[in-house]
DNA sequence: CTTCTAACA
DNA sequence: TGTTAGGA
């Protein structure tokens, strides 16, 4: 049983990762881009930023993540729709890994730690 | 001053 | 992608 801190409310939505901290502003200094390139990549479906206030951009520490998987794969040269397929498949990868994880779990047998 | 959308080059 | 207009 080693392993399970979270039980109580929902599954791990792990730490305070998905916390909206940061303005369009801030993420623009923190990763050089300029705040119509961010726009324009949530535009473009690529990530959906909360909002505050209904209007104003609120970047978590997640989508930061994101965004910088977004600026390798601009620099390796894939545009928005490819980039979007690249990152709806880690999500899939993501998904089903878990699945995976649960799995093993639910077998009585209780295989060695052999994550990832 | 910061952010927002839309639009044009 | 850069920039600008026009509003909040």
């Amino acid at each position: 049983m080693r392993r399970r801190p979270g039980q109580p409310g929902r599954r791990n939505d792990d730490e305070m990762t998905r916390m909206p901290k940061y303005t369009i502003g801030i993420v623009s200094q923190l990763l050089n881009l300029p705040p119509q390139v961010l726009r324009r990549y949530e535009e473009a479906g690529l990530l959906e930023p909360a909002r505050q206030s209904g209007k104003n951009r609120l970047y978590s520490d997640y989508d930061i993540s994101i965004l910088e998987e977004i600026v390798e794969l601009s620099n390796e040269g894939i545009n928005a729709n490819g980039i979007r397929y690249i990152l709806q498949m880690r999500q899939e990868i993501y998904i089903l890994r878990r699945q995976v994880t649960e799995a093993r779990e639910n077998q009585d047998g209780t295989p060695p730690s052999t994550d990832r």
